[in-house]
DNA sequence: ACGATATAAGTGTATACACACATATTCGGC
DNA sequence: GCCGAATATGTGTGTATACACTTATATCGT
């Protein structure tokens, strides 16, 4: 008559926070994000704001359900956080030919956003990459994305 | 008189989706999170509340303060999320000694809730080893914790 | 014993995330 | 041309995250 049941003495167990791949995930994205965050600062953009608006800037006026699928966030997700991005004046979110979509753009004000935050990315990224070093960063990105194409 | 600023069209700038650590390693903690979250659903327990548990159970009685070290987390975000896991009747949090502190213990519906889930993480922690291969997944938790620490 | 400082925790506010569900529009077969 | 399926989007709800600020308690130097 044990309380504790024996699944939870197990060695197994005992080593999930080593070895949970998103338990670890997780741990490491809170962590480089109050990185990035911290160094972005200055321009007033958090960094999902500030992945958005280049991704928005690199494809041009493009649907939100395109832009979801781009950045593998739920298309209800983005649909929030675009509506702070809009609120901030640095997209527009238009009509599309079809009228069901609808289309993201930046502004100017977007686009001066980006011209103030992409020197602070600059520094926090060479911050990593020399942290790590350019190789081990590159093949840590291949491996994210490997987990990206994993669940898919 | 160019309406968009150079900065925004060098190559650098192009492949910042490709090469930012942050953005890739965000994306991919929302990809596996999706899948571990579908796993464990049967379970009633998201994964953040899985981990939070399984690092209560571990460390038995703990702080609040000691448990936001541990998982890496805001020790306010970590309150908000102990908040729910007390309504659920998961865990009871208790006066320490020192009348400052709260001691996060849990409960045996906690232990059963973790004895529901394990079994469910394994198959999916198995589904990702498979995927990545053993090897892969265990370079790849190594490279997380240097994220983590180049952060501290 | 007292006051300055350090430590532990909570709250206000805002953003980020996603599932279940609802609505609007288009498209394809007939 | 009409109707069911597919597509694009929005909303309700709940969880996760963190910064700035506040409160309560303990500790330390004198």
């Amino acid at each position: 008559m044990e309380e504790t049941p024996k699944i939870l003495d197990g060695p197994r167990c005992r080593e999930i926070g080593r070895s949970c791949a998103c338990y670890n995930l997780r741990r490491a994205a809170r962590s480089i994000t109050r990185l990035y965050d911290d160094f972005l600062r200055p321009s007033g953009l958090k960094t999902t704001q500030f992945s958005v608006l280049m991704t928005a800037k690199m494809r041009g006026p493009v649907t939100i359900t395109k832009l979801a699928d781009l950045t593998v966030t739920e298309r209800t997700t983005l649909t929030r956080n675009l509506t702070i991005l809009e609120k901030k004046g640095l997209i527009r979110i238009e009509p599309g030919l079809d009228r069901r979509e609808r289309q993201v753009a930046l502004t100017e004000a977007g686009h001066e956003a980006l011209v103030k935050a992409i020197p602070l990315w600059e520094t926090v990224q060479e911050h990593v990459e020399k942290g790590l070093g350019q190789d081990r960063l590159i093949s840590f990105l291949t491996e994210l994305r490997g987990i990206v194409a994993l669940t898919r």
